[in-house]
DNA sequence: ACATCATTGTAGGCGCTGCCTACATTGAGG
DNA sequence: CCTCAATGTAGGCAGCGCCTACAATGATGT
């Protein structure tokens, strides 16, 4: 006998979302089970229900740790650049870096939730990033670097332009590579528009 | 005993995708059980096999449903209005409205999948309802109403924005009532951009 | 008309899952 | 040092997807 855990685990909660994130890396949302994860820490099957209500529970508990590093990785992107077009830029790149890079944890962060406790959770977490999305154009608009208007509508203009482009990717109904390298122009023509501007000679 | 069914149901599959939709919309992916779907059809545990390899060989066919569908109603959008902006408005109300009838199918139409095979299939569908996009930004490129460039560019710059306010929508992220309501102003911004037009008094 | 045979449904079993309950061990606080 | 809440264990339950062997059916070729 090994001796070697203390009947305590000492931080099984952790150690779940750990080997749960691999998991969800590896083989997506839909092959973890409790059990197998409570196998990988060691303990007895029962084990993760003393820190997860249910597997929903964990499920949401890892979708809000990727609310947090979403937010993270936008944050920095929000100081970037000399002008709009490059700090817009550099955000679309985070969103989609996010994307590529974790793209079972967002299919999970956006996938439709149907308990009214964990909705609020997480629908508070959907709140501060879009807020902080519609803050900085807020202010983008008081310097005059985009149109006027309500500053909550433009943002989401914004934010479903990158979110549907990052969701297409997740889904792998757009290739990433091709996304990422066309960038600069994809975001040209979210701040021009699609109708032709007589000033775009430059 | 009913001597009701004829030992042969007659047409199981379409009955087990009825009855696989209802279930989609009303509890959910999650909760659809292909036992729960033979006993509501009066057929044996292991008759579905006879259709469906397997579950998720049953979920793609309900995506591929969805995806016939959507084709459907954006194709009727296609042709609507007199200008481009008004035929815009005419596809984002079709694609959103599909978001909010269908919130659950959307979600399974745009699930990550795995499978090399079933990919395929799906993958050919989304090129599909992309192509069609595409083609007409082609067209109304050709009559100046839009910029030039590359369409397919174009074109996935318009799907990212309507697939990312749908997406949103379907996941309960943004209330579906709200952004219908300011569909117009949003094709506004997605056609005219977030940056500031001189020409932009009218 | 009849034998043949692929198609479609049945019956039962296997291992897995999530969740429940009763019990055991632990460490912290009175 | 005793108590007790927190945490882990053991076992059980019903449900699931998938598998195999078997039965009923209806179309086909002669």
């Amino acid at each position: 006998m090994p001796a070697s855990r203390p009947y305590h685990h000492g931080d099984l909660r952790a150690a779940l979302l750990r080997s749960a994130e691999r998991t969800l890396r590896e083989k997506g949302a839909g092959a973890l089970s409790l059990r197998e994860l409570a196998r990988e820490a060691g303990v007895s099957h029962a084990a993760p229900g003393r820190h997860f209500r249910d597997k929903q529970a964990l499920l949401d508990a890892l979708a809000m740790e990727g609310y947090e590093r979403l937010d993270r990785v936008l944050g920095e992107a929000y100081g970037a650049g000399p002008d709009f077009e490059r700090r817009m830029v550099a955000i679309a790149r985070a969103y989609l870096g996010f994307a590529v890079e974790h793209p079972e944890l967002l299919e999970l962060m956006f996938t439709r939730k149907h308990r009214p406790d964990s909705s609020a959770q997480l629908g508070a977490a959907v709140d501060r990033t879009f807020g902080a999305l519609t803050r900085l154009f807020a202010d983008a608009q008081e310097r005059g670097e985009i149109v006027a208007g309500d500053p909550e509508r433009i943002a989401l203009a914004a934010a479903a332009n990158l979110h549907g482009l990052a969701a297409l990717i997740a889904s792998c109904a757009l290739d990433a590579e091709e996304a990422v390298a066309g960038l600069d122009d994809h975001v040209h023509l979210l701040l021009h528009g699609l109708k032709p501007r007589p000033s775009d000679a430059a």
